[in-house]
This record gives structure tokens, C-alpha cells and sequence, in this order.
RNA sequence: GCCCCUGUCGUCUAGUCCGGUCUAGGACAUCGCCCUUUCAAGGCGGCAACACGGGUUCAAAUCCCGUCGGGGGCGCCA
């Protein structure tokens, strides 16, 4: 049976990178129908917080990432890793230091002034039981180190290959702070080995700590688990994506208007391929096709692009009664809502968002669009209104067009079109006069859907009303005003 | 500096394991055209890559070696 986990360490909010790597575990256990463990790795006390755990939960939970086993708090377990540590010392496995981080700071500096490689000395471990009394004695309080042994491990990562590192190039790591509290590398080889992991998948920047704990499963006489390497997400620049790069907060992009399902999509297709069409597959497609052999082993640089053109894509997909939900938390706090958008306007409210879906690129960009069919509470942009409402022959013109439109009993986008396009003729103007200056009167915008069905959704009433060069000048905002 | 990983269009990738079907396919972006009342969408088309150098072979993007480039790691952080 195929475990696996996701061991975040909630110092931050959850980064995109993070997401990828549980989404990357969680695709690889619902494949394999096996168990997805969440892991909070929380004993770092000084940076960690509750506040962040709970908002890695909330990443979770939006991407669609449940989980089977878990949270397990590392905070709440710190005797085991103590424990474990206190055998591998009796097992002569591991080793009393007495070493004060300034004082290894000074060698490594003297070390290196010389144009040398520094890597702990291993100093104490020679030291004799009579020396060490004497460091306690005087107060001294001390780590528990690894002792690395010669040699040389290999792995096969699941991704990457053979991996082969000489021991040479590791040092004693601590495996107890002085503080009692365990680093990194031996609370993650306790727990998961607790857990029963068999498949450990994270970023990239973890290969060199694997053959530590390779070495640590070694010593506790355990056969470690499978390992499998993801590569790192890359800024722009090619390094290693971080908040120089922009935002790289997951839920950032769905306060941006993200769909989770895009998102997901997206963070799958770095390194990986679900298929051999570019689109938006469903979750159950890529739990289907995954596989973790076929993950590239190059760095993906991450797209903002592409992610926005898989959400409009999938928005474009979507229907009403499926963005319905979405949409709706989003225009309440923007007071857009209307109880009756779910029930008797139902149809002409599918109608709107059917014409608007096709040109958003995220839900913000689609409720604002909406905005003007919603309320009266839109202002016009000013670029349009120097463009398309500052023509001359405006103020003698709209007043006849709209008459002719006030007479249409059936205010339609057929009959609409009809109507401007005979009186368009009948002044000699072009039709496109009327239909610029009526999208930019009506929405307050240069960019809309066709100007029929627009006038038509609008209804008559406050499609004819807003036909008014006068009041369009009080809807330019508030600073543009002043400035003219 | 040392160690490890990695190198196909600007970007994400297919192909690489099992050499020939690859004059290297798709998509995003970009450019042009069509459609058109705007913007999208859609349709059509253009630009654009096997890092380089040696081998091996009848044949190499695919196998081997080297060079160069990029990344990551070298904490009593995770």
C-alpha cells in the first residue's frame, strides 16, 4: 500500500511551489489508491504559527487536495524524536557536542579565510568522558550530532535516476538542537518511518539531504523509502521562484479571481504532461494518467500567462449554473448580488454571463463586467468618453436615435440593430458612431459584448435612460473632472 | 570553492528509456490575414528549438565522452 505525505513547515503562506509538491503527492496516492498524509512540521517553535498551519489547510482544502491521515503536529511529538536520538547516542551511532555555534562560526571563517572547504571537525567527538563532565559541569549545554560513516550512498530516485554521493561530503549533522528540540532530518526519518511512508516526493532542493537520511534510516536498521525529486519551480530569472518574483501565495490567485480547477491544472502541467492535448483536464483524468515516471527532469519557469489562459479557458467552459457558485461570494462583498439572479432572472442572468464569460480572463475581470447591467453604480471611462462621446454631431443625433428606439415595442437585438442602423443611414453618419458612443453611455466601457444584445439585456428602460451625454458627464470619475 | 541535479522554439511541453516513422509535433506568447460595432472568442497563416564539440553507427534529438551554460545544496532552518 502506497503512502505518502505532504510535510509543509508553516513558517509562511502556502507557496505555489508547496502546492505543487502536495498536488504532485496527492495525484501520485489517489493513483496508486493509496494513503495521503498531512504533515505539519511545526518545530522551528520560533518561526512556526498556528495562524499559517491553518491558512496551509485552507491552500489545501481550495486546490481540492484532501487528505487521509493527519494533520500530525510535529510540536506535539518532540520525547519521540528526543527518544530516538537518545538510542542512536547509546548506540554510539550519534555523539555529544559541546560546540557553541559562534565558536564553530569562528573556525569556519578561520577555515575558509584559507581557501578552505569547511565541515564540522568533529572535535567532540573525541572528546574523553572526563572533558565532557567538565562542559557540563560548567553549564554547557549540548547538541546530539549524526556520526556519518565512510563510505559512499546511493538511491534511485524515481525521477532523477542514480543518485550517488560520497560521505565525505556530509557532515556530522546535528540531530538534537542543545535546546532539546530536533532538527529537520531526524524528525522527518522518525515520521515517516512512523507514518509507514514507502514513496517520500519533494522539491528539487532536497536531493543532497537524502543520502542524511538514508543514512538515518541506516542506523535506526530500517529500509528507507522510495525517493522521487521534483523540479523546482523557476522565476523568470531561473531562480528558485520566491516573492522577488511577484506573488507566490496560492491563495493569492484565487482572491485574483483563480479558478482552483485551472490552478490545478496548471501546477500539474510544470514538469509534467496529463495528456496530449492542451487544455483543462479533470481531476479524474490526471489521477488516471499519472505517472511518476513521466515527470521531467527539467525546471519549469513559471508562466503567469499560461496560467490565466487555462482559467479563461476553463471559464469559457464553464456553465452559468457552474460559475454561478463562484461568482456569487465575490459579487456580495462587491454588492453585485440579487437573491433573484439565482431564481426569476435566472435566464437573463445565463444570458449575460454567457456573453461576458468568453472574454474574462479570471472572475474579478467577469463580475466587473457585469457591473453596469447589475446597478447604476459604474462610471465612464474617461478614454472613452474623449473617443467615442466628444463627436459633434452627438448632442443633435442621440436624442432622435433614442426617440426611435423609445417607439420599439419589442426591444430586441435584432429590431435594435435595424432601428440604428436606418437612422445611422437616414443622418449619414456611420453606424458605428451610434453603437461607440452607446457602449461607452451605457457600460462606461470601450470593450463589451455585441452593442445589441447588450441594449437588449439592459432593458429599456435604463438602456434609454442612460442615453444622456449630460449625466455621462458626471459619471467620469471623481478626479478626471476636476482636471478638464 | 566543493558536491549534486539539469540542458528540445521566448515559455510549457511531445519525442529520449527500446537510435531510422523527426525536413522535430502541439500549446501559450508574438506577428499577419479573415470574421467584425469594440474587445475577446473562432478560423487561416508566419516567426521560432534538439547548447557546443568529439566519438559509436549505414543512420543520433535519442547511445558514449568532453566542454560550456543554467539551477540547487553546503545551518543547533525546513
Amino acid at each position: 500500500m502506497v503512502r505518502v505525505r505532504f510535510a509543509p513547515s508553516p513558517t509562511g503562506y502556502l507557496h505555489v511551489g508547496a502546492a505543487r509538491t502536495a498536488l504532485f503527492n496527492w495525484l501520485f496516492a489517489r493513483h496508486e489508491k493509496g494513503i495521503f498524509i498531512l504533515r505539519i512540521e511545526d518545530t522551528d517553535i520560533a518561526r512556526s504559527s498556528e495562524e499559517m498551519s491553518q491558512v496551509i489547510l485552507e491552500g489545501l482544502q481550495w486546490l481540492g487536495l484532501d487528505w487521509d491521515e493527519g494533520p500530525i503536529y510535529q510540536s506535539t511529538r518532540i520525547s519521540l524524536y528526543q527518544e530516538k536520538a537518545e538510542w542512536l547516542l547509546a548506540q554510539g551511532l550519534a555523539y555529544e557536542c559541546f560546540c557553541q555555534p559562534e565558536e564553530i562560526e569562528i573556525r569556519r571563517r578561520e577555515i575558509e579565510s584559507r581557501g578552505g572547504v569547511w565541515k564540522y571537525d568533529r572535535r567532540c567527538f573525541y572528546l574523553s568522558p572526563e572533558e565532557k563532565k567538565k562542559m557540563k559541569d560548567k553549564g554547557r549545554k549540548r547538541a546530539i550530532r549524526f556520526l556519518v560513516p565512510p563510505g559512499r550512498t546511493q538511491f534511485k530516485d524515481l525521477i532523477h535516476g542514480l543518485i550517488s554521493v560520497d560521505h565525505r561530503q556530509i557532515e556530522d549533522f546535528v540531530l538534537l538542537r542543545s535546546d532539546g528540540l530536533p532538527t529537520y532530518h531526524l524528525s522527518v526519518v522518525v515520521d515517516d518511518l512512523d507514518s509507514g511512508i514507502t514513496h517520500v516526493i519533494r522539491g528539487d532542493d532536497h536531493i543532497s539531504n537524502t543520502p542524511k537520511q538514508i543514512l538515518l534510516y541506516e542506523a535506526f536498521g530500517a529500509r528507507p523509502p522510495q525517493f522521487a525529486h521534483l523540479p523546482l519551480i523557476l522565476g523568470p530569472d531561473r531562480k528558485k521562484l520566491s516573492k522577488r518574483h511577484g506573488v507566490t501565495s496560492l491563495l493569492h490567485y484565487r482572491d485574483q479571481g483563480i479558478l482552483p480547477l485551472a490552478m490545478f491544472n496548471f501546477l500539474a502541467q510544470m514538469s509534467w504532461s496529463p495528456g496530449p492535448e492542451e487544455r483543462i483536464y479533470s481531476i479524474e483524468e490526471m489521477i488516471k494518467n499519472f505517472s511518476l515516471n513521466r515527470i521531467s527532469k527539467n525546471s519549469p519557469i513559471f508562466d503567469l500567462n499560461k496560467l490565466e489562459w487555462l482559467n479563461s479557458r476553463l471559464i469559457k467552459e464553464m456553465k452559468a449554473e457552474e460559475l454561478l457558485p463562484w461568482l456569487k461570494p465575490e459579487m456580495i462583498k462587491r454588492g453585485l448580488w440579487h437573491p433573484s439572479l439565482e431564481k426569476e432572472r435566472l435566464d437573463w442572468f445565463r444570458r449575460l454571463l454567457d456573453l461576458n464569460k468568453v472574454r474574462s480572463r479570471n472572475l474579478i475581470d467577469l463580475i466587473e463586467a457585469l457591473r453596469p447591467f447589475l446597478t447604476d453604480d459604474y462610471e465612464i471611462d474617461p478614454v472613452g468618453y474623449e473617443k467615442y462621446l466628444k463627436n459633434d454631431k452627438l448632442p443633435q443625433l442621440l436624442p432622435r436615435l433614442k426617440e426611435d428606439l423609445a417607439q420599439l415595442n419589442n426591444f430586441e437585438a435584432s429590431s435594435l440593430e435595424k432601428v440604428l442602423r436606418q437612422r445611422a443611414s437616414a443622418e449619414g453618419v456611420e453606424a458605428s458612431l451610434f453603437i461607440h458612443a452607446l457602449r461607452v453611455l451605457t457600460l462606461g466601457r470601450t470593450v463589451s459584448p455585441g452593442i445589441f444584445e447588450v441594449l437588449e439585456l439592459l432593458g429599456k428602460e435604463t438602456a434609454l435612460r442612460r442615453m444622456d451625454l449630460e449625466a455621462a458627464l458626471k459619471r467620469l470619475p471623481q478626479n478626471q473632472v476636476g482636471s478638464e
